[in-house]
DNA sequence: CACGCCTGATGACATTTGTCATCCCCAAAA
DNA sequence: TTTTGGGGATGACAAATGTCATCAGGCGTG
């Protein structure tokens, strides 16, 4: 019997071709194709699938929530994210999301069937390098807070936009970033959000 | 005789992904896949393709050089890009360079090889959606020194370090800085260097 | 309970930015 | 040839930003 595979991802293309490529496995049938992560949850239910394979990065919904969403959903459905940054808090999140696997779009396509039936036989597989990064950069310092305040503070726009975005004091808006400039390092606001950004510490 | 395809794109996932589906079709022959830009123009000489399947954003020569540089090499083959985001400069920028078409990844799979077989006979292959936005964005109001300043000042780095980075005056780089805000509308340097971004001003 | 930590805020202060006027040199266009 | 526009720079000034001390309420933990 195959495995039966639902597959998000937000770019046609990719998902078209990721979806040919898997349908080439003689023991993988691609059950449905989704382009967000709002609708992943009741594919999973419709077709009774086995796996679940989604990108990170969505519109709607993100793929760590639609991670969460599947396995409340349908807890046997296996959940394999698949994205294009190796953001190191990622990796974190997907895992306590519920995810049973993690690979990064930079791994040899030849690996993505393998990584499927790993995940399918409740294995969990995880990109090794991405995992000795995720060790090394740890938890994110940021509270919850000064990451909202950061993440606000991304679009480039000026104290008061974020203070009227986060509903708060521009002196206390000041304040998160400062201390979360010295907890990230950073000598600028703008570093500090490519900072961030990179550890993948905003969402 | 088949069109014989060159691919080069730098997530594996997604150019393996690519080469199967368009493997399938029938008048399509991939002859090559790279990782990076620097080697596509030998690969199409190498390989005598027809075609070049070029991403945009790649480690090394990105793809709007490659594009330039298998032109001179091998003015028979034809040249499409394509690319994650739909930013308008790339568009014109890819044109100029000597591409026959430029699609954006989340076009649906199935025109992916329609394309091919367009640029392969002559004719230009552009998303009307991004042909239109480019329209209406226009070109890049930003002269190449302000251009350059918005560059290095996009890692967040302080008015020094840019004006260290671009060999600049520090009054200088604040002069820049100001055009470039202006002529962008831009409240802030950081919402500068992401509008200039977006439209693919900068590279 | 006292302690530490997060949230939220205020005010003062030094520094950095952003703005503007003004200057020079040079090249291309009118 | 005069004008226009970019490259490069300086200095002055106003506004925004970053830093710091300080305060207060709340919440969990040893």
């Amino acid at each position: 019997m195959s495995i039966r595979l639902v597959i998000a991802d937000d770019q046609a293309l990719v998902r078209g071709a990721l979806a040919a490529l898997l349908g080439l496995e003689p023991d993988i049938e691609v059950v449905a194709e989704l382009g967000d992560g709002t609708g992943v949850a009741d594919a999973v239910v419709e077709h009774s699938a086995d796996v679940a394979m989604l990108d990170v990065e969505m519109p709607g919904l993100d793929g760590i929530s639609a991670a969460a969403a599947v396995r409340q959903a349908a807890p046997g459905c296996r959940v394999l994210m698949v994205t294009t940054f190796g953001r190191p808090g990622y990796l974190k999140r997907a895992m306590l999301a519920g995810a049973s696997g993690f690979v990064v779009k930079d791994t040899p396509a030849r690996q993505l069937a393998e990584a499927v039936r790993r995940v399918h036989a409740g294995l969990r597989v995880v990109d090794p390098g991405l995992a000795a990064e995720s060790l090394a950069s740890g938890d994110s310092p940021l509270t919850e807070r000064e990451a909202e305040v950061l993440k606000a503070a991304s679009d480039g726009g000026t104290v008061a936009d974020i203070a009227k975005a986060a509903l708060l004091s521009e002196g206390t808006v000041r304040n998160y970033l400062s201390a979360a400039m010295a907890k990230t390092g950073a000598r600028t606001r703008a570093e500090a959000v490519r900072l961030a950004e990179d550890n993948g510490w905003l969402l």
